[in-house]
DNA sequence: CATGAAATATAGCCCTT
DNA sequence: AAGGGCTATATTTCATG
C-alpha cells in the first residue's frame, strides 16, 4: 500500500466508473498497471467493494437519528448485536466509550417509523436506557447505500 | 422512482461493477434498460456517484471517534461549518437536536492525531464544550472512502 | 423496452526493466 | 516484482423497431 495505491482509491471513491486508462493517467501508470494494483487491492480486502453512494430521500428515508443505548444486565448481548447487524434501519452501529454501551446510526423514513423501531428494541428488553438524537441537517454525510434486506 | 429503481440501487450497492445485462436478468429487464434508468437515476440526484467502500486500517485510520460539539456564543458557526466540510478527518457532521449542536464523526490514525483535532477544532474558539467518544469495536459500519485532500 | 450492431473498456499475456 | 503495450473478450452504448 504505496502512496500510488492510496491515490488510486482516492480517484476510485470520486468516481469508481473512471476509465482505468485515465486514472492511469492521473497516476503515472498505464492502465494494466492500475488494473493489476486494483485487483491487489480488492484482494487484500483494501477495497472491500465497489458501490454507489444513493441520496436517502429519495429512497424514501429522510429521517436520520443516532441512539444512544445502555444495554440492560440481563440482555443477550448477541442477540443485541445480532439485531443491529441485520436490521435495515441500521446503518452503524459501534461499541463505545463512556456513560453509554452502543451508538448506533439510524435511517427512516418517518419519525412514526422511528417509534416502532425504538418500540422493537424496548420489546426485545435490551435497554437499560436510552437517548435518541434526530439530526436537523448535515453539514457533510459519508455514503449511504441502503442494507440488503430479506427475502 | 419505483420497486424497479430500488432493487437496481441496492444491487448496485453491493457490487457495482455487476454487469448490466447481469443486473438486468435479476430485475427482469434488459441491459440496455438497466442502463438507461441507470443513467436516470444518476440524472435526477438519487445515485450521486459510483464510488468504493475502504477499509479505513489500510488506509492507516483505525481510529473511529465521534465528537459531541456544543458551539461558543461568539463562534463563527460558518466558519466551523466550512471547516467540519473540508476537514479531511471529518466523514460526518450533523447539527443534532438536544444539549449538544453538532455531531461529528472522526477517522484518525492515532490517539494523538485525535488529540491534535481537538486542539485545532479549540484553537478556533469555535467550543463552548466537547465530549469525545472513542469506538472500540464496530457491529456494522457504513462503506467509508477518503476525502479529497488539498492539492 | 428489447434487439442487435458498434464503440469502449477491461483483463490476460508476454516481454522488458 | 512491477509495469508497458498489445490483443481477445466482455461490456456498455446507441440506433432501430
Amino acid at each position: 500500500m504505496d502512496d500510488i495505491d492510496k491515490k488510486i482509491i482516492r480517484l476510485l471513491g470520486l468516481d469508481a466508473r473512471r476509465a482505468l486508462a485515465d486514472i492511469g493517467a492521473a497516476v503515472g501508470l498505464s492502465a494494466s498497471a492500475v488494473n493489476e494494483r486494483i485487483r491487489r487491492l480488492v484482494g487484500s480486502g483494501a477495497i472491500r467493494r465497489f458501490t454507489v453512494d444513493a441520496d436517502p430521500r429519495a429512497l424514501g428515508l429522510p429521517v436520520l437519528a443516532y441512539l444512544w443505548v445502555a444495554l440492560a444486565r440481563d440482555a443477550d448481548e448477541e442477540a443485541f448485536r445480532r439485531m443491529m447487524a441485520e436490521h435495515p434501519a441500521i446503518g452503524e452501529c459501534h461499541h463505545v466509550t463512556g456513560a453509554w454501551s452502543y451508538l448506533a446510526k439510524v435511517r427512516v423514513g418517518s419519525l412514526d417509523e422511528l417509534e416502532a423501531l425504538l418500540a422493537e428494541i424496548k420489546r426485545h428488553g435490551f435497554l437499560e436506557r436510552s437517548e435518541t438524537v434526530i439530526a436537523l441537517s448535515s453539514v457533510t454525510d459519508g455514503p449511504f447505500c441502503p442494507k440488503e434486506e430479506g427475502p
